[in-house]
Parts: structure tokens; C-alpha cells; sequence
DNA sequence: TACGTGGAGTTTTGAATTCA
DNA sequence: TGAATTCAAAACTCCACGTA
């Protein structure tokens, strides 16, 4: 088979720029699995970062029908090495220790990178008069009443992840999972943490928004542990360590409230609703 | 009586199809 | 080819019932 390297430690030259794109396009899809992340690369390409030497072996699938292992090929700069074979190809490497897969989609530059974090940290928003009247306690102990009426979670602190960054572990873990369906339900919702920006309101629901419902708040708060369409992404905002409330208000026309709290929050950020809002 | 859960009703969304 | 229509699936919410 030709190669590019010698010494039992090849990278088949079959493999084209086409196998690699097809490669880039998996990973976006599964994600990368933790033992094969990048130590001292990425490939870089439509500004998401990917580990060179899993792109090469899964790009071998496409050209030759099998998966290289870690140690069939040589990574770093040497000739005929990963980072060389994928330059030769027409990709940019570079030297970075992100281990692969963070996307910079949102911000172009890197320090347009670093101030999107600080916005996301500060987390401020004229909104919040949207919510005057709620009650506010820490999502995972919150003790919502059983009355009727409009609810909210808000992000009290944000942690140094990014939004993008949570999609990818997720998506890696719902790959390792092997059930597609399930993922394919998970990440729809997970997804949503991409609608997530400065403003701190991730969720606008209403219960006994119905006649006659017997819905109630503490209800449809118990409804995030176990079934609640919004669950998913608290779930992972949770896991990486950012801080949420669940906030509540009482009320006798929950209907009537969260509609017109839905119209003053579209008002205020461009006709967009809260992150984790089905859009 | 309150709570948890399975299942059903209603609304919304999006893909597929039809037609001009 | 693009607009309009149809229909299935998904999303969201509520109801009913069993249990503590």
C-alpha cells in the first residue's frame, strides 16, 4: 500500500482531502472520544478545532474500509507525520492544547473569543424588570408553591464553558451511549444551549395555563427532573458547573401572564424567546 | 390529600406533495 | 421553480389514577 511515512508507521496516501472533509463531517456528528483528543494540535477548519491524528484515522475508513489505531502513524511536525499529511492536503494546523472539537463559531478572532466569555460572565440584561413579583431560590432545592401560575430559570452564574464546548461532550456521550434515537431526541434538545447569550432568562413556562388544569408550579418544577422539555439542557448546564434559579410567580391567569411575559422578552431581545424556548 | 407517573389531547413544526 | 396545501411527528400541557 503507498504510504507516506515508513517504518510500519504509515498514513495510506489514498487518503484525499475528500476522506478527511467526510472525516471532519463525522466527528461533528459523534464527537471525539476523550482517549483520542489532542495533546499539542488541532486541525483547524470552518474555525472549529479537530484532533489530527483521529481525523486521519477515521478518514481511512472512507479511503481504505479501516480505522487506523492511535499508534499506526506518527502525529507532530515531523515529514510524512499527521500534522504534514494534513497541511499537504491543504489544512491548517496549529499549535494548540484544546485536545480538539471546540468550536470558535460565534466570535471570528480569538480576542473576540475571550470578550464573548466576559460577556457571558457578566451575564446582565434589562429583562430582569421583566421579573419583579418572582420568587427566586437555586434550581436544585427550589420549594415552588402548588398554586397556579408563570415560572422562569434564570442563570445566576455561568461557568468557564461555553455553550458550544457542552454540546460537544454531550454529543461524545450520547455517541458512547450507541442509541441513536436517544441521541437524536437529547441533542435536539441540548442544542438549544447554543440560543443561550448575555441575558440570564433560559426558560419562560406557565402552569395551569389551561381551564380547569390542575397544574401547578411545584409541579411542573418536579417535571425537571424526569420529564420536562427543558430538562436536557438544565441537566448539562448543571453538570459543567454553572449556577441556575427557578423563579416563580403565583398567579390566577397563568395564561394570560406568560403570554404577555413571552411578548415583553420577544420585545426586548429581537423577537428571539429564551434559549431553551422551542424558538 | 398530595404526589408521581402513564397516557391522552391540543398545538406547533416541518417535510412531503401538489399545483400553478 | 416556487407557493400553497396536507399530513405526520414532535412539543407541550393536562388529566386520571394509583400510592403513600
Amino acid at each position: 500500500m503507498p504510504s507516506v511515512h515508513k517504518g510500519g508507521h504509515i498514513i495510506p496516501s489514498i487518503i484525499a482531502r475528500d476522506h478527511i472533509l467526510k472525516a471532519i463531517r463525522e466527528i461533528d456528528e459523534l464527537g471525539v472520544p476523550d482517549r483520542r483528543k489532542s495533546t499539542n494540535y488541532c486541525l483547524i477548519h470552518e474555525q472549529r478545532h479537530y484532533p489530527p491524528k483521529y481525523v486521519i484515522s477515521i478518514a481511512a475508513r472512507y479511503a481504505i474500509g479501516t480505522e487506523l489505531g492511535h499508534h499506526d502513524f506518527y502525529g507532530g511536525k515531523g515529514s510524512g507525520c499527521a500534522n504534514q499529511f494534513l497541511r499537504n492536503r491543504g489544512f491548517q494546523i496549529a499549535e494548540c492544547q484544546c485536545g480538539g472539537l471546540i468550536s470558535i463559531e460565534m466570535p471570528e478572532a480569538a480576542s473576540e473569543l475571550e470578550g464573548f466569555r466576559e460577556e457571558l460572565s457578566r451575564g446582565s440584561c434589562c429583562c430582569s424588570d421583566l421579573l419583579v413579583g418572582f420568587t427566586f431560590e437555586d434550581i436544585v432545592e427550589a420549594e415552588p408553591p402548588s398554586e397556579k401560575g408563570v415560572y422562569v430559570v434564570r442563570i445566576r452564574k455561568r461557568s468557564e464553558r461555553l455553550p458550544e464546548a457542552m454540546i460537544s461532550e454531550a454529543k461524545q456521550l450520547m455517541a458512547r451511549v450507541g442509541w441513536k434515537m436517544l441521541e437524536k431526541k437529547v441533542m435536539s434538545r441540548i442544542k438549544r444551549l447554543r440560543g443561550i447569550s448575555q441575558c440570564p432568562v433560559i426558560y419562560i413556562g406557565g402552569a395551569g395555563t389551561q381551564p380547569g388544569s390542575r397544574n401547578t408550579l411545584k409541579g411542573r418544577y418536579s417535571e425537571f427532573s424526569g420529564r420536562h422539555t427543558a430538562m436536557y439542557p438544565v441537566w448539562i448546564l448543571l453538570y459543567f458547573g454553572w449556577e441556575l434559579e427557578f423563579g416563580w410567580k403565583a398567579t390566577n391567569d397563568p395564561a394570560n401572564e406568560e403570554a404577555e411575559l413571552k411578548r415583553k422578552y420577544r420585545k426586548i431581545h429581537q423577537e428571539r424567546l429564551p434559549a431553551l424556548v422551542e424558538q
